[in-house]
DNA sequence: CATCTGTTATATTATTTGTATAACAGATGC
DNA sequence: GCATCTGTTATACAAATAATATAACAGATG
């Protein structure tokens, strides 16, 4: 995995790896039973220290993307509560959406957006 | 307009005012031209400090949904700036798709969500 | 002139972010 | 057995952010 940190954003450290990982498993560049890199070896790799690795590892966890095993370290585990999924995606795209709508973007124009990225979700 | 803060809540308090006013234009409880309630005014009204709201509303201001006026106070303006606005939610979607993927949520079901939310925006 | 705006300046407290070491316990391979 | 690899835990520190608390200033209004 290509690992694209900014350190100028001001997004977190450990979110854009977060982020960056839960793409990755969308992408299939990640599949279940899968092994992330080891904290240590990560931050090594990337430059930062390992608690941010850590981090980043633990919110996955606890939002049911990966289990942390203490010999093989973080494997990709999804675990699909998809009612959960639903109403937390639903509140991201209200104030999402409602930003959009302020700007002129209409259903169409989001519709496609979707679409476009969905392409590279699995397709379906 | 009601004031729903959530004072338990991980997100800023200057956030959750800012995404409710960004709904509120949406959802057309706020016009053009018309005016926020006053930064001391409103931190009254809620019960929080100036700043915060003041902040609230600065944010606002630099990313084209009001304009401030020192006799007026806050003024609704938005300032559609399309491109940019399509960027910004495109990035947005990109990871909250990711998750959608990821919990099984269905490019159809993710159309479903968008029409729903749409109807509480202007409809188109 | 009192009163309403936003603005600016300081200060303080708490939390978050990221880094830096260090040590611990379990598992692995030679 | 022993070095080495895991994640885990504990401290400590610096910087930035979030929120509060006062206070004062300048422009506009009635």
């Amino acid at each position: 995995m290509f690992w694209e940190i900014d350190f100028n954003s001001e997004e977190a450290l450990y979110m854009q790896l977060h982020n960056q990982i839960i793409i990755g498993i969308a992408t299939e560049v990640y599949r279940e039973g899968d092994a992330l890199p080891s904290v240590r070896q990560l931050a090594d790799e990337i430059g930062i220290n390992m608690h941010t690795v850590n981090k980043a590892y633990n919110v996955l966890r606890q939002e049911g993307f990966v289990k942390v095993d203490r010999r093989k370290g973080a494997v990709i585990a999804v675990d699909v509560d998809k009612l959960r999924a639903l109403e937390a995606m639903k509140k991201d795209l209200k104030i999402l959406l409602a930003i959009g709508a302020c700007k002129n973007i209409s259903r169409a124009e989001v519709h496609a957006l979707i679409d476009e990225i969905y392409l590279e979700y699995g397709g379906e």
